[in-house]
DNA sequence: AATTTAGTTGACGTTTACGTAAAATGCGTA
DNA sequence: TACGCATTTTACGTAAACGTCAACTAAATT
């Protein structure tokens, strides 16, 4: 029993606030595809999972056709030796590109947080 | 005694991996702007720093436009109070920004150390 | 002097990721 | 039955971020 509902298009667009174009395009894309109940579209529990990736992909900056690899990695057929390392080896590029991210992350984040306590250093000083 | 070198198009090209292109679009979109020796760019160590941002910025997702947005952050002038008080409300929310964008590597981290554990059960599998 | 080398300024082209009508359809409701 | 509303397909439009010539120039090398 995996939970068998249903999102309508306008609600996906409601809660993750994107257009229903942004959808239908996504399923052009074949990165979503929805069953159909006549003309209209049937948003499984998966294909939530599958634009909560998306979505995750796109605010790291990775484009759709980077985010569509990093998801055919999650749902891999099993495949022999070559396949599973080969898998491996796209894995550990999108790890490093994961982990530079990361300290770009970081170096940012520091680097705000001095703008902030100078900007800071200076409220104080007009307040006082 | 500020470091008084000058670093020639190419130069930058090699070092940073891009384009003369690139180089000459942020310079029209005044997010660098390098000093002449006739009708020859001088990019100077300013320029070059800036230029890392720009690329930091962009590989963490950024638009040009929200790259700039930050790197005026950086040199803010004086400004009074207002002023520093808005400036301070933008650093938190690129900061939350930030944060969230670790949330997400995390996660991605996460599975993908998952879908790598799996396949390397599945190759000692195939190597017993 | 002739040519290669590095750099320049246009300016039109391209890809990505949707935006934005336009015209039609189905369905519940007044 | 007429209406409004959600949804659909089709298709042209658009902003961002450069790519890709073309035509030129200045300096250095052969």
């Amino acid at each position: 029993m995996t939970d068998r509902r249903y999102y309508t298009i306008t609600e996906l667009t409601a809660e993750f606030a994107i257009t229903t174009r942004t959808l239908r395009f996504y399923e052009d894309e074949n990165l979503l595809n929805p069953e159909r109940q006549g003309r209209k579209r049937l948003y499984t529990p998966r294909d939530r999972t599958r634009l909560k990736l998306i979505l995750r992909g796109k605010r790291l900056g990775f484009s759709l056709a980077e985010v569509r690899e990093i998801i055919e990695m999650y749902d891999h057929a099993p495949g022999e030796k070559g396949q599973l390392q080969r898998l491996q080896d796209r894995i550990n590029e999108r790890t490093a590109e994961l982990e530079q991210k990361q300290r770009d992350i970081l170096e940012t984040l520091e680097e705000l947080k001095q703008v902030n306590d100078k900007v800071q250093l200076r409220l104080d000083e007009l307040d006082k």
